[in-house]
DNA sequence: CCTACCAATCTGGCCCTACCAAGAAAAGGG
DNA sequence: CCCTTTTCTTGGTAGGGCCAGATTGGTAGG
């Protein structure tokens, strides 16, 4: 659930949206070449071409053969996979961005849920009950359980029979990263979540849709909210420091 | 909106993807070296790590320094960015792939349409309007409206001022581009799109929700129906020539 | 002054070799 | 059989080179 790339890749990366940042380029606009990004970031050509690969799966930059690179959309229309690669390299997204995040993920797990209620089998079952065992270790050994809540709530995602619905609310989750480890250092908290929890499977369990609805506004509202000011918090911290070099 | 990477990265990236599914690899296997992958593709190492860089990014693989290259997940489990990315590959998705995704637009559209309805400006609808006169243009002179209808139906999401439930629609539609490329070959199809847009204007203008949201179940339905049908012909007409190389 | 053409230059696409350090596996010694 | 040591493998990175198309700027012609 960490950063995936390798670390120069990943920096590479995380240099080229500065730059594109700093230089407030937009659509359609035409970066640096390979060449001249490559000894501007002190790297090799082959670390900024894996990088530029990554930004053209990601929709954001589009390199036209012996033509240039070219800013395709900004790095905040990307993709939602975007999103958690850049909160995987450390930018942190505005307020707004995180509101919509919550309302997006209301929304997506609301119809999950209620559809997991529907459709949830035996086997669905007895992994969300083993997931809330561990759940409840964790909890009381103090430990983070930030890997294991997103895991949970994908699991119910999952009892919905509806793959592409996980995979939409899984990058919803996955953007909060951060700020969700943050979270679940603090013990009331932890305890708050794992009773969330346990309302979730009983609910999921008697297939009462209505009190699932209740809770996915709840708990995503008031947890997201949370780790949402928690984000702030750690953000002004960080920009207070940030001295965003480049010419 | 075609396909983005270069041809050498998208072709490796390709290839890697058959070679999982050939080896029928699952969470956690490990895939051969890129040395190895370099010379079974017959392409530079370069080029392997391109690809892997990509699909590091899409969270498909990991690979762990001085050991070697992990399947992360299943490629039918990855993020929606790297089903958009397949199917520009030209991998054909199973057809509960494709009703997942169907349900996955209802429900996301669903509520940005309503939120839509709720919050959109007047240069929201002017910028509707302005595309749905485009799109009659289009209609009239028979031409493939296909791009133009992912561009209404993210303007209308975009509409709904959260820029995440933009970016959740967008894989979602971006998915079944080929399919909606031939759904406007039918110029029945094409008259019945023009309209079904200018019934969501209408109902968007007068902030109507409850049409606003009959309309996603018709629209989105029906239109998805026709092409996922078209798809599955494709697919197989399609799989009757592929040869599946690969020791 | 404008246009059409042409050559030098720049750019992305790929390939190739080489080195490093940290794992993994094999070999060796007890 | 276990533990240590050596060797091999592997990903990470550097740096060079060639190709061919796109770009561009200048030049000759109208």
């Amino acid at each position: 659930m960490a950063p995936n790339l390798t670390s120069e890749t990943s920096d590479t990366v995380r240099k080229t949206l500065e730059y594109v940042r700093h230089h407030r380029l937009a659509k359609g606009d035409r970066l640096p070449s390979e060449r001249n990004l490559s000894d501007r970031f002190g790297v090799t050509r082959s670390s900024v071409r894996e990088a530029l690969a990554v930004l053209d799966a990601m929709r954001i930059t589009e390199r036209k053969a012996k033509s240039g690179i070219f800013l395709r959309t900004s790095p905040e229309d990307g993709g939602l996979d975007s999103l958690v690669m850049q909160a995987d390299l450390g930018v942190s997204f505005d307020a707004q961005v995180t509101r919509d995040a919550i309302e997006a993920r209301i929304i997506c797990e609301e119809q999950a849920f209620r559809l997991a209620c529907q459709r949830r089998t035996e086997v669905d079952l007895a992994k969300l009950e083993g997931l809330l065992d561990t759940y409840a270790v964790l909890a009381a050994n103090g430990r983070n359980m930030a890997d294991e809540d997103v895991e949970f709530h994908l699991a119910v995602a999952a009892a919905s029979q509806n793959r592409i619905l996980v995979r939409t609310i899984t990058p919803l989750m996955l953007m909060s990263t951060r700020g969700r480890r943050r979270y679940f250092e603090s013990a009331e908290l932890r305890q708050r979540s794992l009773d969330d929890h346990r309302a979730f499977f009983a609910a999921i369990e008697a297939r009462d849709e209505a009190t699932v609805v209740k809770l996915v506004h709840s708990h995503v509202h008031t947890a997201a909210a949370d780790i949402q000011a928690m984000n702030e918090a750690a953000a002004e911290a960080q920009d207070a420091v940030t001295p965003d070099p480049h010419d």
